[in-house]
DNA sequence: CACGACCCTCCCGCGGACGTTAGCGTATAT
DNA sequence: ATATACGCTAACGTCCGCGGGAGGGTCGTG
């Protein structure tokens, strides 16, 4: 009964770079089956499906909770007409790319504000005051009346 | 007693879109402190130190932990030598910039691995053939021999 | 000095994403 | 046919980032 080129749990596992108990996991909400089973109730999994699990790993990355991730990659195996399958398939493809550039927009903003901090951080270390609990902004500052970039604000 | 122009917490929250209960789960990890306190034990705080509420919101959403956080940061009002003291506020700033951009390519090459797949997903939109459980790669493509796309092959 | 709005410190609870046993069954090489 | 590696379910434990309530004190305005 060997499942032609399919694998163990283990071995998949291996392959995927996770372990047994985040597989089982991801199958009790929804994420991923395998692709059969033996008689004895061992999964027995596709070489490809790995893919899916790094696509779950992307997505995390991304920030999102299973559920949400679950929702986003539907049902696998489910047997619909083919138009409509590929249909989702391409939505879900453009939700992620959605949530990329959306996350990536907000990590660029994070950078510029950064890169201010930074900028003024030099201008600082040419000036004698040093800022305390009771001057966020040090004197010289303060009466040219220079608000401070909001990342080096959060450091004085 | 009233504190200059300090907040009591609730007003601190409101401004910094948070609440009491995160800010002073925040201060038990030493996060962040108020400024001062009342007599009666009232939290103060500057209102500039919404920016480090927002920068602790800033560096979670780049995934860190909150005591990896409080690493990065630094003790608030922890008093040391001026030079020290930029030269780690500098520091703070640009391992800030190295996550992000670290961040930013991880997430860019998701974009691409995604933006294959949309391209592969419009060819198999004109091909008759639907994956299921035991064609990942339909009859044509596995023919041709083309391997999918991973986040393709992730949904079929 | 009284009152309402606000705040304090415990401290238990929870949701998410697993980790970790326990107790037992299965696959497969020799 | 048995040894050994591997897998199964069920269930409890853990860590993180808070949520929420109890029981009581404080601020500041009238």
């Amino acid at each position: 009964m060997t499942p032609g080129d399919q694998l163990k749990i283990g071995d998949f596992a291996r392959l995927a770079g996770t372990n047994l108990r985040t597989l089982r996991y991801y199958e009790e909400l929804g994420l991923i089956a395998p692709a059969s089973r033996s008689a004895g109730g061992f999964r027995y999994y596709r070489p490809t499906d790995v893919n899916r699990v790094r696509m779950i790993r992307d997505l995390q990355e991304l920030g999102l909770h299973l559920d949400r991730i679950r929702e986003l990659l539907g049902e696998q195996y489910e047997t619909v007409d083919r138009r409509e399958f590929m249909c989702r398939v391409r939505r879900a493809l453009q939700e992620h790319d959605r949530l990329l550039r959306d996350r990536l927009d907000l990590l660029e903003r994070q950078r510029s504000k950064v890169a201010e901090a930074l900028a003024q951080v030099a201008v600082c270390e040419e000036c004698p005051y040093t800022p305390g609990a009771q001057n966020n902004r040090c004197e010289p500052c303060a009466r040219t009346g220079g608000q401070l970039p909001e990342h080096l604000s959060a450091l004085f």
